[in-house]
DNA sequence: TATTGTTATACTCTATAACTATA
DNA sequence: TATAGTTATAGAGTATAACAATA
């Protein structure tokens, strides 16, 4: 989107904080928005690569979610627990992908409330087909050294603990 | 969104993707997803806290962008390029701030082209609120131990000037 | 010709509230 | 009463393309 800029923004923020007092929290600022450019561009990526498939990444989440479930199916609310995300946005997502033939919506067998996703045999081929593009575009050139993924991983696990996201 | 998980949903997806045969990147994509994930839970607690100000959080970083710039001031693809976002995005913002009384846009004295960005008192004073506001309730406790903070921003420093954000 | 900014358009995801059906 | 899911509605950010004005 751009030339590189030659001085980091974020870092200039961090200074700019300790100038105006706020130099305690100015270390925390940094890495929360360090973090969510990072996000802005590792989402470029992963999009940039599913795009061809006509997928999101919200939707990919999705199929791969079950691909790797019991006879590759959930409830629509197991679903929106393990991805994180709203009721609204599973129904959402559901639908595109039903529409897409990728996944197929079936009664729950013994609870009349409750609806099942089930990826199609094409929904499970492209969700394989899909992961190893990321694997090979993204996650296997992800610009973090093994040192880093090893970081980050405690890290965050620990913050997301924290924040309530599991026990 | 609901109560913790009784397992750790990222840990799960690593052992998943070891167990089909892409051990390699296993990690890449673990650490990759939690930073997608983290993000979320921190976009989540700084827009409730600027909700209040009727201000998102991509509106007010043109409004702490600004309130550091020179005379509060800044030409539309200046901020476009700092911000990292779309130019259209920022015309979106500037619409919404400017209706908001927040900021004016005035024509550059000798750039005919281009338009300037500046604050107006409110703005600024809001902008400042609004720092001191998120300071307390997400930076000041953000979950992240001092070591995390330096971890992270190396980090995400090294992966930031590598995608070309910066030199 | 290249740059700056706006407009129009379209497509995401997200969230709230209201509603139906079932437990 | 509580839960599961859908629908309607609204709002957010993002991107592309076309365009006007200026350098």
């Amino acid at each position: 989107m751009g030339a590189p800029l030659p001085r980091d923004p974020i870092a200039d923020a961090q200074r700019n904080w300790e100038s105006r007092g706020w130099a305690d929290v100015a270390g925390p600022m940094a890495s929360i928005t360090a973090i969510m450019r990072t996000q802005q561009i590792l989402l470029a990526r992963i999009e940039a690569v599913l795009k061809p498939f006509g997928l999101t990444f919200a939707r990919y989440e999705l199929l791969a979610l079950l691909g790797f479930a019991r006879e590759a199916q959930l409830p629509m609310n197991k679903a929106s627990a393990l991805l994180q995300v709203h009721p609204t946005s599973v129904t959402n997502a559901v639908d595109r992908l039903e529409a897409a033939g990728l996944v197929e919506r079936s009664p729950h067998p013994t609870d009349g409330r409750t609806t099942l996703v089930r990826l199609t045999p094409a929904g499970r081929k492209l969700a394989t087909t899909a992961t190893v593009e990321l694997n090979a575009q993204v996650f296997a050139n992800s610009g973090f050294s093994p040192t880093d993924v090893q970081q980050l991983t405690r890290i965050l696990a620990d913050f997301r603990r924290n924040a309530g996201d599991f026990t």
